[in-house]
DNA sequence: CAGAATAGTTTTGACATTGAACAAACGTGA
DNA sequence: TCACGTTTGTTCAATGTCAAAACTATTCTG
């Protein structure tokens, strides 16, 4: 099927770390230069690839230069993303650059859907308008459970409760309403691809989001792990001890009660809306709460964390959010906890690193996302385009 | 591609409920009768499927009957496995039915890979020559990590590490080296695909299989979750209390020294060999210690679980292995326990089932497997048939 | 027994891929 | 400087698969 050589071809001109030629594809697809290049020519009429002039330092040898082809410009996504303290909208094209990005911030805890979106809608519109490039889609990053009809089930730190997002936020620029994802499993596309397409450094790992409560995802292959309902990666209730604390969630000892920020800060000593960063600076400092609150986190993490790798093997961590921050100091003993709990350590030690610093990055991986279902199908893009038929 | 559709046509005649005729397959296919007519013909000529006479009581109305397509009894696998207690091997063929069985039993804790190995050598060549099909491949089911390579890298309760089945079992009737893998993964074969190809009732689950040890496995989409190395599932060391007993793998308070039948034997009063029908029967007698342990194994059970699914979101748990036994007795406390501590219980409840009883699970699962592997590749088996080319 | 309905086959045409040949563009070395 | 090798990209005929439609076969219905 021609379909699924064009999605390889313009994922593997993607997946390039530098510009390739149409003979690098043909090569790496395993095709033939002919239909390598005529997959191209489709995909640079329909604005998904781009010719560029060969005039950087790549590297030259014998025999006719080739023309390579980097990400098209022309063809670009809509990020959304709403946090307690802030809505945020970015364009992202196939290069991975950000072409535009607006922030709008605000105290949304306990607030009402209508308003809250409405604001969204608002700073979507105004980065839209920015931009110079066809708009392929929209996705919206929110922290809580999302069903797979666009329907938000619960935000405990919004305060949201069965939203449907297509009915309650406004249109946008004729755009068809987001595609709704959870903030964690869209925060961790930008792990797994630095820009659409290109893979990072990890294809496994998981990723730990601390916003108001703690998020996870599961990324398999450069995936996140969906589960039956797509409700995967729920880390900040799994059981850290059965006789702990009471958790909101009607449970005990739930990995949140010591590693989320608001119990963090508790338990330092500090006001329960304490920023991450006084709470690191506290522990760095000495302070006896503070170094012992996250001494207790990093146990906690590590026994959860033990959990989540011998169930699904995938041993390593990055931290995000607020948890970047505390990273180095929970290190030692978070690497320490796993590998004595974790059965297969022996084999494959764990890892754990603090995610690159990324402004929005669940925005952008939601954009990112849905730039990765144009190229999973970009003959949906292209239409039915026929061979070019002399006229006669 | 032709492959790809010679393999969904393949796929779609397995998991019909009923022989379904080519016209089905068509409709179910998304082809034209034309296209789906050819491919069933190729297929049949490949022994794969067998036009069964319309003889059944199938349901007949108007319009010219089709012939009923079913699973070819040509191709079968071998399917093998190795416990504490004794070795087996299945030969399966595409129908699902055990066309052959051998077992030999024994008392396999601390022994030899050589010599294990030999004997389930042999009780596979006894197999393979009762059968009258031609045998594609073989799969050998183990209790413990193995890579992704061949190699049993450790299973504790054979007392085996880094054994490279290929180099040390003995070539079975010409059959290239078995494959290898897990024999909770294995077993959870036979759960989510009743005979070969064919959906079952679930096809997200926790298989548990309780043996010497506890072994997991996670099935997605009907496929268990491999993870980064093939690792997944390890469930017997999911720290279930971090203060609890020392466990044999360097950690405390894994789900084993609760659940496990040697800890559940002990902790019932019972002789650490004592078998799971025992301690199930003392906890229904209402002995006091026995049905302690049965409680507190179910809580354990609860609280391990609740994380997978909270993980993975997999509400389903599928009990196997010696804890089949007791699973009428943990299921109220089992379930009760995953209500409390699974965040999205409330929207998607969770299920505690018994597995199917089912002699040599893992080595049917085997063999399944194994057929799996063809029937995703049909044409490998075909080889490049050529269309009939009138001789001229 | 005519007609409707469904199953399966044959034929024809469209289309994508392959393979080979060919033109284009560059470096190398005599 | 110029022939030669080398690599890129395109053109063209051949091949194979699928789709659409027409056609045959076989049953049930009235």
């Amino acid at each position: 099927m021609r379909a699924v050589n064009l999605a390889r071809v313009l994922a593997a001109a993607l997946a390039a770390p530098t510009p390739p030629t149409r003979a690098a594809l043909a090569t790496a697809t395993g095709t033939t230069r002919a239909t390598a290049s005529r997959l191209v020519d489709d995909l640079v009429a329909g604005g998904l690839l781009e010719e560029s002039a060969p005039d950087a330092g790549l590297p030259r040898g014998p025999g006719r230069p080739g023309t390579h082809l980097s990400p098209g410009r022309g063809v670009a996504a809509l990020g959304l993303q709403v946090d307690v303290d802030r809505v945020a909208a970015v364009v992202t094209d196939l290069t991975g650059a950000v072409r535009a990005s607006h922030v709008t911030e605000g105290d949304f805890r306990g607030s009402r859907p209508e308003g809250v979106l409405g604001l969204l809608a608002d700073v979507a519109g105004r980065a839209i308008a920015e931009v110079d490039a066809t708009v392929v889609g929209a996705r919206l990053a929110l922290p809580g459970i999302v069903d797979g009809r666009g329907v938000l089930l619960r935000a405990p730190n919004l305060g949201w409760s069965d939203v449907a997002v297509a009915a309650v936020m406004p249109p946008v620029d004729g755009l068809p309403a987001p595609v709704v994802g959870n903030e964690a499993d869209l925060g961790a596309v930008t792990v797994s691809y630095p820009a659409p397409g290109r893979p990072g450094e990890h294809a496994d790992f998981v990723y730990l989001s601390g916003a108001a409560g703690i998020g996870g995802s599961v990324v398999l292959d450069g995936a996140p792990l969906r589960g039956r309902h797509g409700w995967a990666g729920e880390l900040g209730h799994v059981t850290v001890d059965p006789d702990g604390p009471d958790c909101a969630c009607g449970s005990t000892g739930c990995l949140e009660q010591y590693a989320g920020m608001r119990a963090l800060a508790v338990a330092a000593g500090l006001e329960p809306t304490a920023r991450t960063s006084d709470i690191a600076r506290a522990a760095r400092d000495g302070e006896p709460a503070a170094a012992a609150a996250v001494e207790r986190a990093a146990e906690a993490l590590g026994i959860a964390l033990s959990a989540v790798v011998n169930v699904v093997d995938v041993p390593v961590i990055v931290l995000a959010g607020h948890l970047r921050e505390i990273g180095d100091l929970v290190r030692p003993t978070l690497l320490e906890t796993l590998t004595r709990r974790v059965l297969s350590a022996r084999w494959a030690p764990p890892v754990v690193e603090v995610a690159p610093q990324r402004p929005l990055a669940a925005a952008v991986g939601a954009a990112y996302a849905e730039l990765h279902a144009l190229v999973a199908d970009p003959g949906r893009r292209l239409g039915r385009r026929r061979t070019a038929t002399p006229a006669g």
